[in-house]
DNA sequence: AAATAACGTAATATATATTTTACTTTAAGG
DNA sequence: CCTTAAAGTAAAATATATATTACGTTATTT
């Protein structure tokens, strides 16, 4: 379940803390899903897209080869 | 939890059966998620776009503001 | 090198997605 | 009409995402 939430965070120079008070979540979920070992939310997802300025392809968007 | 599943579905001539057995799910998951009242997992979001040849922002992107 | 901020991570508890079973409703074809 | 396939829906059971609490690790600053 890869993603590049944590490589946009960055690039934003923005804390997990951060994104996690901006979406309403924890700093855990945050820290998981970066690692790629959650398969959060599709409302979850949505929240970090915003508040990163981005869209779910652009986030969380896997070739159906590359899946895992 | 708005999205394009049941229209897309249709243009594709599959049946909620079918779409269900292709993304490992039940009829009746579809089926609430087609109605919008699920908050479905990523992991299925993108099983479903597989199935239907679409990316997630094709069928699952919802705008910030029109967001519920 | 100590102190502190940021992040990793684990255990348990809770909320909720998903399944299972089953019944109803709707639509299409004979 | 009658029959049947397809879809809506509901209750209970199960799986799993997420929160909570807490502690370890890494990096940064002084």
């Amino acid at each position: 379940m890869k993603n590049k939430v944590k490589e946009l965070r960055f690039q934003q120079a923005m804390k997990q803390q951060e994104l996690a008070e901006k979406v309403g979540a924890t700093r855990q979920t945050i820290s998981l899903i970066e690692k790629g070992e959650y398969n959060p939310s599709l409302k979850l997802c949505l929240a970090i897209c915003y508040a990163l300025s981005k869209t779910l392809d652009e986030v969380f968007w896997i070739g159906e080869d590359e899946d895992e």
